[in-house]
DNA sequence: GCGGTTCCTGGAATCGGTTCCAGCGCGCCC
DNA sequence: GGGCGCGCTGGAACCGATTCCAGGAACCGC
């Protein structure tokens, strides 16, 4: 039925073990045995067993990888950089969706401990105490969170924030109001502290709103607080918060991007479809992924020193049509 | 280490058969034997090694599940239903993504046959001979194709094209089109079929337009041949086009809905975010994934005959706002 | 009291690769 | 020519759980 090593063996006329030599190192093995191995592996259509593989060697080739909601966009497209660069470096990938909950996260990787070699924590929803001692029972790479010294992967959002700024500084946008997002959110605060200091340090003036939910309505909220601070230019916390402000300033008869300019982040599939297509700035997800990806590669091949290992992606502002020149400044 | 069924055994006093046989058919062993055994495998924290199991079972407990693009939120969708369903039934799932290319679909099956008990293909991009093989070598059930005699779950697109109908008809709309989609394409062939049917039984004057790329792009290009074929309806074979096409149609001055009325095919998030917000039909993936879960799982079970199960779900039209009465009747 | 069940248990084989170890053959050097 | 060492190979043990098989104990009926 299905094809074994022995078999391979039995038509090269050799043994089990010259077999797995001849195709796992192959450089262990005279040529003319490792050429009749592979000729036999091919013509028998021969793939080692994966299962029975991870059993004497205690790797299964797998990387565990967990989102909190895979129909995210930002999630999925982690998952598919993720996919795309463990494949380059010979391993699988198990992508598990935690619905948002805690209990669901923790049980998940406890299923799955025993199936991957380490895992990637994408923006985990469990407590710092739970990462922790996950951490301890197997190999963890963290995304877009930072719990003591776990190998993590994170955007660059001050660098993030620097772009926007800049941009908004050369239309000559001098108050600008930041829409928080949710208290719970490690972004949210890294946004907030980076604008903060980057603000105070150029002489800006940061009107903070929020905290809202970070969805569309969290967006159509918080319209009429932003309009009554008089601001030039406001930053979202997310697009989706962005969508719903817009939508409101507009219905109110403000113009975007004429009255008010407006940025938010994610750069979701809807961003570029909507009108006036939205300025944003976007998270390189392959970029992202493939980092996470290598960095925990080398934690389970101890190239790095556990514990102690930070890695950053860029971020990057799109410029598209909800931006323009302060109207103050030209009247 | 790590807890192996000999350490129970040992602190039990008992063989690892025994261990074995309490915990997997706790009825074959005495009582007393049982609790001795569940108590010490309680105390050491042990849980059966799946990879071990598998190897001598030939049952992983694993599901495959093969899309084309997980970032397109109707595959992301189809995966969390599938992995929620899967976890009922004491599976976990390993989900893949093609990238929309063949060869990458086709090899992805291979390097998972072994670690799966059974493939769930969505929507595959392969031939029907490949397909075909596949399903010889290992249990499989495709979502939204049809090849053969393999079983199958797709969604009752004849019934879905049936509410789009009664919908515009109710409007007063008889002069119809459909921008079909990429010619390849199972589904845009059946939705093609039904409208043809249907029309011609209801004496509707159907125009066909595309074939097009399932894109906004695509949508703009055929916006200016629906104009000119003087329509007062038009079916798009999904979303993205219809969205490309209500942008197009706009711009040209026509007015959706007033003028023209625009149905698309999916529901995707973008789809209430835009102005107006677009009628379009649903595919409820809730229900989809789980039908094709417990028709896996009954496959498995031999609770099916192979090659006879075909099972169907749902589509469900959401009426929003670019569907209004035909003006040519009112005027 | 003895043959025949039934119930429960432990030992051993098994799944498919991997890897350690011993041995063989060959070449090289003294 | 003998001894040493190196390169290559096959046999066997092993990873951890499952399952077949055989045997012991208890129990039944005659």
């Amino acid at each position: 039925m299905t094809v074994t090593i022995r078999d391979v063996a039995r038509l090269a006329g050799v043994s089990a073990s010259s077999v797995c030599r001849a195709l796992a190192t192959p450089d262990k093995v005279r040529a003319a045995t490792r050429d009749r191995v592979q000729q036999a592996a091919a013509q028998l259509g021969y793939h080692p067993n994966r299962v029975a593989r991870g059993l004497s060697t205690g790797r299964t080739g797998n990387l565990g990888l967990v989102v909190p909601d895979i129909a995210n966009p930002f999630f999925s497209g982690v998952v598919k950089a993720v996919q795309n660069r463990a494949h380059e470096c010979d391993f699988s990938v198990l992508p598990a969706d935690t619905d948002e909950d805690v209990a669901t996260e923790i049980e998940l990787i406890h299923t799955l401990t025993k199936q991957v070699d380490g895992f990637l924590l994408c923006a985990p929803r469990a407590g710092d105490e739970d990462l922790r001692s996950v951490s301890g029972d197997i190999p963890v790479v963290m995304l877009n969170r930072r719990v003591g010294r776990i190998p993590s992967v994170i955007f660059d959002n001050a660098d993030g924030v620097r772009q926007v700024i800049t941009h908004l500084v050369a239309l000559r946008h001098r108050r600008i109001a930041y829409v928080a997002g949710p208290k719970t959110s490690w972004v949210n605060h890294e946004r907030a502290r980076a604008l903060r200091t980057l603000t105070a340090s150029m002489g800006l003036e940061l009107v903070e709103a929020g905290n809202v939910s970070p969805t569309y309505v969290g967006g159509v909220a918080v319209a009429d607080v932003l309009l009554a601070a008089s601001v030039t230019a406001v930053i979202a916390y997310n697009d989706m918060i962005a969508l719903g402000l817009i939508s409101q300033i507009t219905a109110r008869g403000v113009r975007v991007p004429q009255d008010i300019s407006v940025v938010g982040f994610d750069d979701i599939p809807t961003a570029d479809l909507v009108n006036p297509p939205l300025t944003t700035v976007s998270q390189p997800k392959e970029r992202f992924g493939r980092t996470a990806v290598d960095l925990l590669v080398d934690v389970l091949g101890d190239r790095e020193r556990p514990g102690s290992s930070r890695r950053a992606a860029p971020m990057q502002l799109v410029v598209r049509k909800t931006t323009a020149p302060n109207p103050k400044e030209f009247s």
